[in-house]
DNA sequence: GCAATAATAGACATCAATGTCCATTTATCG
DNA sequence: CGATAAATGGACATTGATGTCTATTATTGC
């Protein structure tokens, strides 16, 4: 349900808070998230345009994150790229309705409401630090690409 | 987020649902609910290939509900037509994942299920009986189409 | 200034979702 | 049986998402 690119967005997202405040290039991101490269690149612009990477170009320049992970969620890497569209008016384009959603709208709406709030709830910082068995992106406990 | 298909099928069984147990024809389905008829027909056609509706040729047939609408919730249409697919092994492909996602496909498939859940209780006959301002799909608090 | 690095921009290719059209099949009515 | 109604199937068109390629621009180090 969420698209592609939602998908690569997110995982270079984490990449980046894995390796933050250092920057990546987008072939080390490219490699370290398997997404091609060259969509990938296309993506980070979004991103850059959104204000939620930063990038430099030249030697060891590269995309590194605007915001700590802590204050970065996982709404604002989303709604960058493939945003949420929440329903606020009914999609039949009935008068009468238009701000009361009909229970059909209204349900759809909620779920969408739900994982809205889900999202915004969630910081990079979170995801980096969520004990599971397995760490983000990685097969090792962690692998850290460039040293601090 | 929800695909235009998925907005059509639930158009279509809300208003199935409405008439119910009378069959609607297509024509008649795609003027109550806007939606081209053409295309409307495409999705009917997956719904009952899913035995979600039953359809019936000829003078005074059309499509009806296969289940009342008190046993029919808006996961088994949505699913008919547009599955919600959980996540359920790393889409990197890493091993050592596997069944255990890491946080960031963890949270992903959580707001997956979340609206899986969301919708596999809601039954079609909770949506027309729901009780706001707005009835599903009409103007007026009720037009029936067919009489009983 | 020159060479190397890396992002940027834009054209192009491919594919799936959406949408349209028409001929065919099945059913009902008289 | 003939006429009408309605679903079905398949071909085709359009559009947006995804993906690739290449030339250009900006930056750094020597």
């Amino acid at each position: 349900m969420f698209s592609q690119t939602v998908e690569y967005a997110l995982r270079a997202i984490v990449h980046l808070a894995d390796q933050s405040p250092n920057p990546c290039t987008t072939e080390q991101i490219a490699k370290a998230t398997k997404v091609p490269q060259a969509y990938l690149s296309k993506v980070l612009q979004s991103l850059r345009q959104s204000d939620v990477v930063h990038s430099q170009r030249g030697i060891g320049g590269g995309i590194s994150l605007v915001k700590l992970p802590e204050e970065l969620n996982l709404l604002e890497v989303v709604n960058a790229v493939d945003p949420i569209c929440r329903i606020k008016t009914c999609p039949l384009g009935l008068k009468g309705h238009g701000v009361n959603l009909c229970p059909l709208h209204r349900k759809l709406d909620d779920a969408l409401r739900e994982t809205e709030t889900a999202f915004a709830n969630t910081t990079l910082a979170d995801i980096l630090s969520s004990s599971t068995s397995s760490y983000p992106l990685c097969n090792e406990p962690h692998e850290r690409v460039t040293p601090l």
